[in-house]
DNA sequence: GCAGATTCGTTGTGCTTGCAACGTATACTG
DNA sequence: CAGTATACGTTGCAAGCACAACGAATCTGC
């Protein structure tokens, strides 16, 4: 028969992802002591400045339970601080404490050395590369 | 602060997988009702032969105990028949049943056909895309 | 040839995820 | 300005996964 599951893209795409999260996972841990999802929160809160946690769900592809439980976490051991909202008293505000934007500084620094890391195994096809994956994540919205 | 999450690598490729892996899954689910690991069994099963569950649990990234139970229901619903081995009696051999080979002829052309798809969607991206990924997983398992 | 280490597949367990339900707050609609 | 619908965040719950432990079988070294 002729189908050939390690040469099927999905395939491919779902064990690089999962293998490279992974190992990403494992510098960051060693850093922070944070999970995944704590770490999507935290980027997405030390780019955006204050957000409620709907913002953070539909913008970083995690449920809202998820995003609820990281942000408490976060919050329990002083990365987030967690306010309300003037005007609308259904939303929480989520920001950076002080030391949450001095972690964010050093995971930035981790992380953009993982991405070097990462480009640098690419070689020549990583223009190309980085193409193609915002292709599919455009094409895979509809 | 200057550090995007969406434009980080780690994290596009693994919104890209899930994704993709999520409208495909919804494919061979509405085609034969399995999931995920029990589709990587059988894609392997199909252009293996009659191995056994360590081989398959080496090539297809999944737990052994992951690959028990995928294989454990794909025999219930007998697409997957099981054999003692003849001279190590600690391995069990699996292979596909006529209905399996019939399942997986069909899935395939629905693989092939996503496969097509992707590839679309890439367009002269495709070739290089496909290359940075293999140097990905290449360079992974160190 | 036998005691200990290793390998195989299965099964048990804690944890995370994804979905649904809930209470509260705001937005619509007549 | 009621009464209903919708949105927000939290919590409860079932399903799936990774990891550990296990019994059975085989290998290893003495």
């Amino acid at each position: 028969m002729s189908f050939q599951l390690d040469q099927f893209l999905p395939y491919q795409l779902s064990v690089a992802a999962a293998e490279i999260s992974r190992r990403f996972a494992a510098r960051y841990a060693a850093e922070a002591g944070i999970s995944i999802p704590e770490w999507r929160v935290l980027a997405h809160l030390g780019h955006s400045g204050a957000v409620s946690v709907r913002d953070i769900t539909q913008r970083v592809h995690l449920d809202k339970s998820v995003v609820s439980r990281a942000a408490s976490r976060l919050q329990e051991v002083g990365y987030v601080a967690k306010s309300d909202h003037g005007e609308d008293r259904r939303l929480i505000v989520l920001q950076l404490t002080p030391q949450g934007e001095d972690l964010m500084r050093r995971l930035s620094a981790v992380a953009d050395k993982f991405q070097d890391e990462l480009r640098a195994l690419l070689g020549k096809d990583a223009a190309a590369f980085e193409n193609g994956l915002a292709r599919l994540l455009a094409g895979a919205d509809g």
